[in-house]
DNA sequence: CTACTTGCAAACTCTTTGCACCATA
DNA sequence: TATGGTGCAAAGAGTTTGCAAGTAG
């Protein structure tokens, strides 16, 4: 999973900017544009918001991440190379935890049985209410 | 699960447009606000979409529509007394198919074991690839 | 009548795009 | 030095809000 690598395999170059922002999401785990965005400016002041979009879209593209959608629409990103997790939102207070996909896998392949359709695990965002908040 | 009780329950008045967006999504059984929009305005020319996303606001509080993430960022509505489905959205192809609760038990189960986690199955929405864009 | 609703327009947030300058390979 | 990348500013999409006029109860 080397920056470099990958995006060079397609053309791309290796940037400061483009570094930057991988790390940003590497470090933020579950960072959204502005956060990773903001994350970034304090290693490097003047990176703009624009160059932070185009990145993380450059670095799904080669596979170096993904994103899931937690809240309303703000798309979070996190490093491909994470372990597979599925998050888990709660709508009462917010926190966001997360489940291993072991605890989905049953659902996964019945969803192959019934559907022919294949889940992608990492993008699976559970809605509900968190053990504090559901009694 | 009548408009008219629901609404005066809580001190809401009934009105044409309150009427006529409930009519959408029960109708388009999954609108974004600008589907429901267009419906609406197909059968009365003036109302507004700010007056749609205010009513869809006041119906979801009333417990008469709920709402899911379907795609990037658009919330999509539909009645809370359709039968409950899971959405599956395919990222290649993008159609959206429904799974019935069942499929998915098994896990909402399991999230309750490990994690206290209630599941919120009617928001669930599940992405991968359909069955003709899996191959 | 009175408070709740609506339409309209403006404001806002988030994201994308055009373009000249810059920097990687 | 030749592209591809970046910063900046402006444009877009989608959504929210203030306010005066309208209307349900």
């Amino acid at each position: 999973m080397k920056l470099d690598d990958e995006l060079r395999a397609r053309g791309y170059r290796l940037t400061p900017q483009r570094q930057l922002v991988l790390d940003a999401v590497r470090t933020l785990e579950h960072a959204t544009p502005e956060e990773a965005h903001a994350w970034v400016r304090e290693r490097s002041a003047a990176v703009n918001i624009s160059t932070v979009y185009r990145t993380l879209e450059v670095l799904e593209e080669v596979g170096l991440i993904k994103h899931a959608h937690l809240n309303h629409g703000a798309p979070t990103y996190h490093a491909a190379d994470a372990p597979e997790h599925v998050h888990l939102v709660c709508r009462d207070c917010g926190k966001i935890s997360e489940a291993s996909p072991p605890t989905v896998d049953l659902m996964v392949q019945a969803l192959v049985e019934t559907h022919g359709f294949v889940a992608d695990v990492s993008h699976l965002t559970v809605f509900g209410s968190c053990q504090a908040c559901a009694r």
